[in-house]
DNA sequence: AGCTGATCATAT
DNA sequence: ATATGATCAGCT
């Protein structure tokens, strides 16, 4: 099944309710894929999979998944009582040039535009018969997008000051910084203190799952 | 049970 | 190594 591109955020909405109950297993037949057993080394399937189901243009480009109506899509895994699992990944981080202002950073063009796609991720449920639920497209309020700004702000000038090593993913009320690599072995370059090169951890930023929480129960009562 | 640090796959 | 897509798994 070859889903062409939406061409406005009304046809995006519109596919997606089309998958809206339907099981991954569903999907993934139309789709023409094997579903696997589990995740465990198929980590990004699910994303890949309503990527494609949806339309979705960029691949593994820098860029949104829906590129000419600037959309960006997220799979939301929901535990047994239907709340965000794991965090969520937003960027990774150039650690040699940090960017210097949030209004041009990689993370508030992310997530100016999302569509979150809710899917069941209860590890007692067989990955074949996990059902997606409502997408819900969003967009940071005012009073969201002032935490993140103050998170990032406060982690890039933590970078800034060369002080990466320092940094945990205790720091940030929505946002934090957390290892993004294929392993601990994998290093990347970075600055330290004294203004020299480095090799670190390759670091992106993930929001934690209290933002997402509250952008579900934004989107129900929005419903009721 | 939630959270942080580590890890898995694929494409470029 | 970097981008995409994320979840795993041990510790508190």
């Amino acid at each position: 099944m070859v889903t062409r591109p939406p061409l406005s955020e009304n046809e995006l909405l519109e596919n997606a309710s089309k998958i809206a109950g339907k099981t991954l297993q569903q999907i993934a037949i139309k789709q023409g894929i094997e579903t696997p057993e589990d995740q465990h080394r198929h980590k990004g399937w699910i994303g890949q999979l309503l990527e494609h189901s949806l339309g979705a243009t960029a691949g593994s480009l820098p860029e949104p998944d829906f590129l000419h109506i600037g959309v960006e899509l997220k799979t939301l895994p929901l535990n047994h009582l239907g709340t965000p699992k794991e965090s969520t990944y937003v960027c990774a981080i150039n650690l040699t040039s940090p960017e210097s202002r949030w209004e041009n950073s990689l993370v508030k063009h992310k997530l100016s535009r999302v569509l979150w796609l809710p899917v069941e991720a209860d590890p007692d449920i067989p990955l074949a018969a996990r059902r997606i639920g409502s997408a819900i497209l969003w967009s940071p309020d005012k009073d969201q997008e002032s935490v993140l700004r103050r998170d990032w702000e406060e982690l890039m000038d933590m970078i800034a000051m060369g002080e990466l090593e320092q940094i945990t993913a205790h720091q940030g009320q929505y946002l934090q910084i957390r290892p993004k690599a294929s392993n601990s072995k994998a290093l990347c370059k970075g600055i330290n203190s004294e203004g020299e090169e480095i090799l670190t951890l390759p670091r992106g930023f993930y929001l934690r799952t209290i933002l997402t929480r509250q952008i579900l129960i934004q989107h129900d009562l929005k419903i009721k």
